[in-house]
DNA sequence: ACTGATAGTGTTATGTTATAACATGTTATG
DNA sequence: CATAACATGTTATAACATAACACTATCAGT
């Protein structure tokens, strides 16, 4: 099972790839996690994670809402931050501070603060590992300071979408 | 004068230092950048740098708006974002995305996309170029991708902070 | 089962950040 | 001096986020 996860990597987002086993692998996982911490994965909290992982796109939170909305639950805002606060606190969901858009970790096994590359075009966004991107935070160039937590986001285009534009 | 700007580095930003000379330095740049490129450096943008590299602290742009009320500038909304999208444009001011903050360039010849180094006690922002901080964007590892901008930012506290949380 | 504590959700109101659209003034150029 | 461009001013509104409080569900200990 660990394995199958090892091998998810940006490609892998951004090219059509089954999906289907992304989400259901997802789902499995914050089950497994949830039922591990003694936490509740109430309709809401599994109904705003199902909405985040249906694709690889980040959402604002007030859409969220409206997709809230129409799957019969409340969709005032607090209701959405506060789930996603939840979310987010046990690192299923990051946030994507240059967009003020929110997205599903397609694997919370991951480094807690991984890099994000975001493809202007389809809106995907990938997450990279710290040491896989190149990134390494405790530097010693940065003197006189004590990092406690990074954000690395990196927008582009990716190759799927570069390739269509040139056909 | 080149050399002088390249000594500056974080912990400048940090420590106690002659700020008047940063001060002094960044105007003096941005009056040769407007007037080599035969921009119009008028009193509003003037007045925004100013306020910004006043300290080494990011504003927001409604802590900008009223600092421009209180010198006597209209202070509509658009006034501060227009201008802001302006000195951005021509990289000396920075958005910090993570605070919803602007902060001054006390640097423009550096790297137009630098990482900032956030101390979240005295607030104070600075720059590191892309290569002092370990971060290197053209990454093989980050494949089918190409990163056209980034956002680096690491928040933590910086020494003069921390030295003085233990007295 | 009762009781109180904790956690989760719902609702209203408000705060904060950012932009659209249009009016007016100012400056450079032919 | 006309006119195009650039710059600033103003009103309104959009987009993003939180405070405060009410109500409900779940759970632990009696
Ligand atoms: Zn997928
Ligand atoms: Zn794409
Ligand atoms: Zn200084
Ligand atoms: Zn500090």
């Amino acid at each position: 099972m660990k394995k199958k996860r090892e091998g998810k990597t940006t490609s892998k987002i951004f090219d059509d790839h089954d999906h289907g086993m992304c989400f259901d692998d997802a789902i499995e996982q914050i089950e497994n996690y949830f039922l591990k911490k003694n936490l509740q994965f109430t309709p809401l909290r599994r109904k705003v994670f199902e909405i985040l992982i249906r694709d690889h796109k980040p959402l604002g939170a007030y859409e969220i809402l409206e997709a809230l909305g129409r799957d019969g639950f409340s969709s005032s805002p607090p209701i959405a931050y506060r789930v996603l606060d939840f979310l987010m606190e046990h690192g299923f969901v990051h946030k994507i501070q240059g967009l003020n858009a929110f997205i599903a970790c397609p694997n919370p096994n991951h480094s807690h603060s991984p890099a994000f590359v975001i493809c202007r075009k389809c809106e995907k966004v990938a997450e990279v590992d710290e040491k896989k991107s190149g990134i390494s935070f405790a530097n010693p160039s940065i003197d006189n300071f004590e990092v406690e937590k990074t954000t690395v986001e990196m927008t582009g285009v990716c190759t799927t979408c570069s390739r269509a534009a040139t056909i």
